[in-house]
DNA sequence: GTCTATAAAGAGATAGAC
DNA sequence: GTCTATCTCTTTATAGAC
C-alpha cells in the first residue's frame, strides 16, 4: 500500500483532491498560479496577473482558493509529498548504505523532474510566512534523512571521509537541486538518464577516469 | 594594473564610489537593503521596511538612491564585477586547460565567499525587469567563458567525455552556487578551505578513493 | 461559478520645509 | 541630509448581483 503510493509519486503529478466536494478547476488554477509564481516570484505575482492568465476575474479565483497563500501551500505540498515518498519506497530502506543512498539521490532527481514546477517553487521558499516555514521544516527533515544515509555510506567506507559529511551532503544537494534551473522535460534527456548522469558526476566527479 | 584590480576583487568587497561627491552613506544603505532583499526577496521588500531598518524616513533613502531598482543594480554589479574579475586574472589565462579551469572554479568560490550577500542576490534574479535581464546577460557571459574552459579540459583528456559538457558545467555551477545557501564566513571553514573542498568533490566525486 | 464594484491597506516616489 | 505630508497606483480581499 505504502509502496504503491510511493511508487506513484514519481510519475503521477496529480494530487489527491484536497476537498471532497466539487474541486472542479482547482488543479488547473494551481498550475497556472505556480507557473506565474516561478516566472515572477510569489510575492511579485498579483491576483490580477493570475486573473488575466486564467481568463477569470480576481473574485472568481477566490472561489477555488480562499487566499493566494493557500495556492502556495498546495503547490509546496505537491513537491514535499513527492520527496517524502522516495524515503518510503523499499529501495530507500533495503540494501547496503551505498545502494540506499544511490536510490534516494536518483529518486530525488526523478521527483524533481516529474514535479518540476512544484519543486522549483519549493527551492525558492525562504520562510517569511508560517506556510513557508512549515515547508522548510519538512524539507529539512528530508535533508536530515538523506544526511543520515551519507553518514552510513561514509562509515561503511564507500564515501570519502576527508571532507565533512555535512559539506559533502550540501554540495550533493546543491548539484541535484540546481537541475530545476535548466532541465526541461521536453528536452533530449530523459529523467532517468538525467538521474544516472547526476549520480555518476556526484560519485566519481568530472575528472576523466 | 588589470591584475591588481582583479586580485583585489576577492578580498576587497568595497566598490569604488559611484558618484564623485559626498556619497556619505551609500554603501551602508546598500548593505542594509541587500540584507533585506535576501531575507524577504527584492519585490517583497518595501521602502518602508528599509526605512525602519535604517532608522531613516522613506524620503531620505531617495537622497542616496533615486529608486529601489538602483539599489538592486548596484548590488548585482558588485557580484558580477567580482566574478568577471576572476577571468581577468593571470591564473585564468595561463597554464594547462585543467589548471585554468581549476583556478576559475576556485576563484568563483572565493568571490562568492568574499561578496556573499551580493552573489546570493545575483543567483535569485529571474529577469523580470531590464536591470535583472542585464545582470542575467553578464552572468551568462561568465558561464559561457567557464564552459569554454570545461570544453578545453575535456579535449585535453582531463575531464570526462561520457557526459555532455554542458550538463557537466551546469552541475558544477549548481554545486558551487549552492554554497550561498549555507556558507557563513564566521563559521569554522575558511573561504580557501571551502574552495579546496568544492574543487575536490567536483573533480573526484564523493566516492572514497 | 462567475461577474462588477469597491473597500482598505500598502506600495514607490515626490514636494517642499528645515 | 533628513523630515512630514501627500500623490497616485496597485495590492489582497470582500459584497452582493446574476
Amino acid at each position: 500500500m505504502m509502496a504503491d503510493w510511493a511508487m506513484m509519486a514519481e510519475t503521477d503529478a496529480a494530487p489527491a483532491p484536497k476537498k471532497g466536494r466539487p474541486g472542479f478547476d482547482r488543479q488547473a488554477v494551481l498550475d497556472v498560479a505556480v507557473s506565474a509564481f516561478i516566472e515572477h516570484g510569489y510575492d511579485a505575482t498579483s491576483m490580477g496577473m493570475l486573473s488575466s492568465r486564467l481568463g477569470l476575474s480576481k473574485a472568481a479565483i477566490y472561489h477555488h482558493y480562499p487566499a493566494k497563500a493557500e495556492m502556495l501551500r498546495a503547490a509546496l505540498d505537491e513537491a514535499l509529498s513527492g520527496l517524502e515518498g522516495v524515503l518510503l519506497e523499499p529501495g530507500a530502506r533495503e540494501g547496503t548504505a551505498q545502494e540506499r543512498l544511490a536510490f534516494v539521490l536518483q529518486g530525488a532527481v526523478r521527483v524533481l523532474a516529474a514535479r518540476l514546477p512544484y519543486v522549483t517553487l519549493l527551492l525558492r521558499v525562504r520562510g517569511n510566512t508560517e506556510i513557508e516555514r512549515e515547508a522548510l521544516r519538512r524539507r529539512r527533515e528530508f535533508d536530515r534523512a538523506v544526511t543520515a544515509l551519507v553518514v552510513d555510506a561514509r562509515d561503511s567506507g564507500t564515501v570519502r571521509s576527508d571532507i565533512e559529511p555535512a559539506v559533502v551532503t550540501r554540495l550533493l544537494f546543491g548539484m541535484i537541486n540546481s537541475i530545476v534551473e535548466w532541465y526541461r522535460p521536453d528536452g533530449p534527456e530523459s529523467a532517468d538518464q538525467l538521474a544516472d548522469d547526476v549520480l555518476a558526476v556526484a560519485l566519481n566527479g568530472l575528472s576523466a577516469s
